[in-house]
DNA sequence: GTGCTTATGTGAATTCGTTTACAATCAAGG
DNA sequence: CCTTGATTGTAAACGAATTCACATAAGCAC
């Protein structure tokens, strides 16, 4: 979909959701208008950045005036293919993923866990927030019927690779992977790695060796 | 504490702790040497980067051989500091925070949960593998008895900034900020956000926007 | 209309990070 | 001790991202 648009920059790709978040909240507090000095505060981006993201789609602003809330909250929701909710898989159903099932990504947000899978015989065929945990070995059968390519890794680690193999020959597109494992996947199929002991990790070393200034994330 | 180091790229920074991990995977099983090509292939950066990461280090290898593990291991340990173990705040004790607590970085990791903060009275007084959760109101008398100076923030995102204020009273120098907000921090306290919701919209953006290539991560 | 103020959009400069490519060096084996 | 093969460490090239700085255009007040 949209692949003949202008490419865009992975980080500023990387921004556009937080960009659409915030632009939800003003427009629902009742703002009219908005500049990029204002966003800048609020989401902790320079404003010239901001500005420059934006360029990448053309003129979104009004020189002298800044950007129409209702414009940009309407562009966003068009790029960021907000009216179509994306389905979500689930594999790993311990403390970690229990938790996303609860939150499960509910405000503001366009995606939806819808399934759960598990190895443990205890958890399956449970409900957990209205969402139904499967077996593992069920995975093929619901990741087709339910036309789901994206997934939720939160396997214990020596897993991960074997269960990534599974998704991939399922047919996934997406992997949000939580494990400490270094997937190998082609390179057809995205996988963004979310590994807290590192991020834990790092957090301290740039604590100890750079005092001052602002920190990236991820 | 050391700083008269040379400043290390940030970028590099962040792929230290990786580094470790897998160094110590080595080292447990025995293996004597490693060239930067077999880190490469198992950490998923490119052989080059490694070298140059390692190189501001000064010479850790030796031409024509590649790197002794167990030298490796030593700098590595000395470099993160990891035998001196960091105690950890966990603020707010919901599903996520939960998930923390039981997972708690145990395994080759010199961080350690120690205590856990929430406004609910019924969680107030209990443990949670083996962490006991205070009642936010004691948050400073406990996190300066016990010298923390980092935190995980997983409080409801209205509460971020209040939450993130009084840390900062009570000497914080780091924040894992889980929370949707972007905290407005002293500069002097690093805080690194990981935003769940904007991981899984910005993997979908890529998915929808680069067929292709390795994504990267945080 | 006219002029003042404001804030965009972007060329250019800069900073930061990655990758190429190869000379320098070392281990190992005969 | 010499040769071969391997692999580092880094200079230089490249590429990506940020930031500066300002011409340009729009709103707004009078």
């Amino acid at each position: 979909m949209s692949q003949n648009e202008p490419k865009i920059p992975q980080a500023t790709a990387k921004r556009l959701p937080l960009y659409y978040r915030f632009i939800q909240s003003l427009h629902s507090s009742g703002k009219q208008r908005v500049s990029s000095a204002e966003l800048s505060e609020a989401v902790k981006v320079d404003s010239a950045t901001i500005r420059r993201d934006f360029s990448y789609f053309g003129a979104l602003g009004k020189k002298g005036y800044g950007y129409n809330v209702q414009y940009l909250l309407d562009f966003f929701r068009k790029t960021l293919n907000q009216d179509e909710i994306t389905n979500v898989a689930l594999v790993g159903v311990g403390h970690l993923g229990t938790a996303f099932v609860n939150y499960n990504f509910l405000k503001n947000n366009n995606t939806h866990i819808v399934v759960g899978f598990d190895a443990d015989e205890t958890k399956v065929g449970t409900t957990m927030s209205g969402v139904p945990i499967h077996h593992v070995d069920e995975m093929e059968q619901i990741m087709k019927q339910n036309k789901i390519d994206v997934a939720i890794l939160t396997v214990p680690s020596a897993y991960a690779q074997p269960v990534a193999d599974d998704l991939v020959r399922f047919g996934i597109k997406g992997i949000l992977n939580f494990t400490p494992a270094r997937l190998t996947v082609p390179d057809t199929v995205r996988v963004h790695h979310i590994d807290l002991s590192i991020e834990l990790q790092s957090l301290i070393y740039f604590m100890q060796h750079y005092p001052s200034a602002e920190g990236v994330h991820q």
